[in-house]
DNA sequence: TCAGAGTGCGCC
DNA sequence: AAACGGCGCACGCTGA
């Protein structure tokens, strides 16, 4: 095949369709082929004193375990993109000193290529700018779809051809269409950086508060820790799970009979019983239809609207059943979740590797799947199964109270601010200040339900749902009078969190349309309709959660490395593997760098950070 | 048979 | 029907 030098829109027919729009400039099209390790090195010559440098691959796969990288792409403002064949270059030295050098890489989801090149042997450098996460601080939580195409065309008003996109690159001769697409994407990358480093701007300059560049350049610098965390995995050790799912199915199974038995009626009974029911009735209701518990419980004389828990914790004391459908739907849950574990085992590294979205929910929080790590259940009969490999430990760290002293920061409510300046247990005092007692004689009980409480009726929840959130999460039982009670005080009480909640009910109800909140940091989070006071109230605390912790893990890449390993950021909670032998010295520096990540946001609130050691996720 | 909305619930 | 926000997942069920 002949080399193909210097390919341009208007010589592959395309110059139409990828005309700039006005006021942008364009974008550089032209490419050349790397087939040589003489041509690389030349090529790289050209691009030494380029600061911004955009960065694409192309793969076998998507697995940066099992598959390789084909293509290299590298663009710059005005010298053709490097299309390299790492298949056909023998000496990638030269490429690797570029990846390496300082300049800004530009990439649409560089994580990706982040992972693909690093297991290559061709680490990246940053700094970065990640043109997907760029778009995804613009939109500020109005979902769109950020695939590269579809950015490009909102961004930049050109259609791509993206025919390509899914044509096979572990073919040994690549078609022109083929390279020419690959180059195209790292160039592409590069021009929507300019335009969307322009529109975050304009977007911060129209309104006071936003900071979206900054932002933008928060999200990308924490890309090596998505990458490390998805490509790292977490050890799920079978033989605890294998206990654990034993344990469960005993556990589910004594509910299910305890279930029928409250009933009063033996499973042989069933079919006489409830003749209108499935086939599956010669086993037994089964407890996971919630049509068949509502007909079961209503043959009974419990009329249900729902059988959810909330509903069911209502009227918990009027049947017996009901504790056993309780205590089967948790176990259930457990199970379910458990059971779906190994087939997400990794079969190379026999680890669970979950997709990591680092902007994956509305707020900026991280999201998780496949398995969702982030909703694993607590009980360390789940968590102990999440081991570290033999001579490692699990080092897991979490801000202590973090939205509350973000709430106590933004609404300087008196209480709050001088509770947290002393050292004090604002839980403890919330409950001493509610039942008029010192906050010495406040029982475990007492203080479990003013965490309810302050968890709850900040971000505006009703009395009436205090009242079954005490009872379900907390184990408190609450009169309605009391719970009534108990919202009432409690903004008597704090005065701050009250004006807030009453400035947020103004502003939503004034002329203007309210359709954006923001973080201390200047993160945005819009709407389509104006938000619920619930709303409102809710996104500056978790979007600043989200600020702080990922300040931390921009702190953290430095530290990262095969032997300190990201594992898992569970919103206010970062999980480390370590060699055992370095346990206590890294414990000590993601301690002192999630203080320092967090201290500048909340001044002048404290920071405390709490630290575990342990062979599993239980800490133990 | 299969996609998809609905129900219910795990985490922070 | 919904009564605090943000997620993902597994299930039973429905309707084409």
């Amino acid at each position: 095949m002949a080399a193909l030098d210097f390919y341009t829109a208007a010589e592959t027919g395309n110059a139409q369709s990828s005309r700039p729009m006005p006021g942008t400039p364009p974008v550089n099209l032209a490419w050349r082929d790397i087939q040589t390790t003489a041509q690389l090195e030349e090529g790289v010559a050209q691009l030494q004193d380029c600061k911004v440098l955009g960065i694409d691959t192309e793969t076998t796969g998507l697995d940066p375990h099992c598959d390789r990288v084909r293509l290299v792409q590298v663009a710059s403002a005005h010298q053709p993109t490097l299309v390299i064949d790492l298949w056909q270059v023998e000496d990638w030295s030269a490429l690797a000193a570029l990846l390496q050098g300082s300049a800004l890489k530009v990439g649409h989801t560089l994580k990706f290529d982040w992972q693909m090149l690093r297991a290559a042997g061709l680490p990246l450098q940053g700094p970065y700018f990640d043109t997907q996460l760029a778009y995804q601080v613009l939109k500020a939580g109005i979902r769109c779809p950020s695939n590269l195409r579809r950015v490009v065309k909102r961004v930049l008003k050109v259609s791509l051809d993206k025919s390509q996109q899914r044509s096979d690159f572990s073919r040994w001769e690549l078609t022109v269409e083929q390279r020419q697409y690959a180059a195209w994407d790292a160039a592409y990358a590069l021009g929507l950086r300019r335009r969307l480093v322009a529109l975050l701007k304009q977007y911060s300059a129209q309104w006071g508060q936003a900071r979206l560049l900054a932002i933008a350049k928060l999200e990308s610098a924490c890309i090596p820790a998505t990458a490390w965390m998805e490509f790292n995995g977490m050890g799920l050790d079978p033989y605890r799970w294998q206990e654990a799912i034993a344990k469960l199915q005993g556990q589910r199974q004594q509910a299910f009979v305890d279930f029928h038995q409250a009933l009063g009626v033996s499973l042989q009974q069933q079919i006489s019983l409830l003749p209108e029911l499935s086939q599956a009735t010669q086993y037994g209701i089964n407890l996971g239809s919630s049509q068949q518990v509502k007909q079961a419980l209503a043959a009974q004389g419990l009329d249900l609207k729902s059988t959810d828990q909330r509903s069911v914790i209502k009227v918990v004391d009027r049947h017996p059943a009901l504790p056993p459908l309780l205590e089967w739907r948790r176990v259930a849950k457990v199970l379910d979740t458990m059971m779906g574990l190994p087939a997400h085992r990794h079969q190379q590294t026999q680890r669970l590797h979950p997709q990591v979205f680092q902007m994956g929910a509305r707020s900026g929080r991280f999201s998780c799947r496949h398995p969702a790590l982030q909703t694993m259940p607590h009980q360390a009969l789940v968590r102990r199964c999440f081991t570290a490999a033999p001579g490692h430990v699990l080092l897991k760290a979490d801000y202590s109270q973090i939205e509350l002293r973000i709430i106590a920061k933004v609404t300087r409510d008196p209480l709050l601010v001088q509770a947290y300046r002393r050292g004090r247990d604002v839980h403890r005092m919330t409950a001493g200040l509610l039942m008029d007692k010192s906050p010495n004689a406040v029982s475990d009980e007492e203080r479990r339900l003013a965490k309810a409480i302050n968890f709850g009726l900040i971000y505006g929840m009703s009395a009436i749902r205090l009242q079954l959130e005490a009872q379900l999460k907390y184990g408190v039982i609450l009169s309605h009078r009391q719970a009534l009670h108990f919202h009432r005080r409690y903004f008597e009480l704090f005065e701050g969190v009250r004006e807030w909640h009453r400035r947020g009910r103004r502003l939503l109800q004034g002329k203007r349309r309210v359709r954006q909140t923001y973080t201390l940091l200047g993160r945005v989070r819009r709407w389509q309709e104006q938000p619920s006071l619930n709303e409102w109230l809710n996104f500056p605390v978790q979007g600043t959660n989200v600020d702080i912790i990922k300040r931390a893990l921009v702190k953290l890449v430095p530290v990262l490395s095969p032997e300190v390993k990201l594992l898992m950021v569970v919103h206010d909670e970062i999980v480390l593997e370590v060699r055992a032998e370095l346990a206590e010295t890294v414990a000590h520096q993601l301690v002192a760098l999630m203080e320092q990540a967090a201290a500048p946001v909340l001044s002048p609130i404290p920071v405390k950070v709490a630290v575990q050691v342990g062979q599993s996720w239980a800490g133990e």
